[in-house]
DNA sequence: ACAGCTTTGACTTTCATTCTCAACAAGGTC
DNA sequence: GACCTTGTTGAGAATGAAAGTCAAAGCTGT
């Protein structure tokens, strides 16, 4: 079916600084993270890396509020969600089974079909909420 | 605080094209719509404008999975989500108090804090799903 | 080592969205 | 209505994320 992904450098490279971070993170920050490694690895292989990564379900892309793109390599391939801090990227996984049957059912009742969900959470994490305490 | 918005020809046309559609259309549709009532706007101040009415609450925005803003006027101001078809862009408003509950919930248990949620279903509708299966 | 692939990376391109700034229009005032 | 002040417009340029191009470089099985 789908030929198995050959194992580069670079591609390592990619995975490991994901690896690395508990924390959602954009392309560009990835390509930075690597660059500041000393890993010079090609912007648009970043891209292409983490969309195959992504469509191999190895990877959680969220989008933030302005529609930038946000990876993080996840611990569960199951379906979840995320909490995530608006601040600093740190994640939390969470699920709810109450929600996904909530989502199927109003699908349903509409009369809609295939349906699908997009559920995230947005906070502030307890150590970025004691560090702008801090500073202010 | 902040003074009210001057009511210009173009904010006018923004607003009665938006009023029209009972679908999600992304700036660039608007625009065109626009194009095509005869009404010529800026590309620029569409964008304002929609901007504007979110920023005001009275449209709602969401994206596409490729990051696109999606926008449409909204009957009620209160806190809801959508069901949208993701072919058409059809909308049903739809509230959900046990995961607003769930939400709030959960975000308090892991330590979070001003938890804000996302949550929007995606589907096909029965109408877009009856052309599908006439054309195939 | 060799052939036949895939992958890379520097660069270009696309596309949505935002910015710039001079010309213009709303609304209040006399 | 004429006028003034200030917010608003629009054409085009600028930005920025993401995807495409293609020759050069890298794997892998033989």
């Amino acid at each position: 079916m789908n030929q198995p992904l050959r194992m580069t450098k670079q591609r390592a490279a990619v995975a490991e600084v994901l690896d690395a971070s508990d924390e959602f993170r954009s392309a560009q920050q990835l390509h930075e993270l690597l660059r500041d490694r000393g890993d010079t690895v090609g912007l648009a292989t970043v891209y292409r890396t983490l969309q195959a990564l992504a469509d191999g379900g190895d990877v959680d892309v969220l989008r933030t509020d302005d529609g930038e793109a946000l990876y993080r390599r996840c611990a569960r391939a199951e379906h979840h969600h995320h909490l995530v801090c608006r601040s600093c990227g740190r994640a939390v996984e969470i699920d709810g089974p109450t929600v996904e049957a909530w989502a199927a059912e109003v699908g349903a009742s509409q009369g809609f079909s295939d349906i699908e969900h997009t559920i995230e959470l947005w906070g502030t994490c307890a150590q970025c909420r004691a560090n702008v305490t801090k500073s202010s």
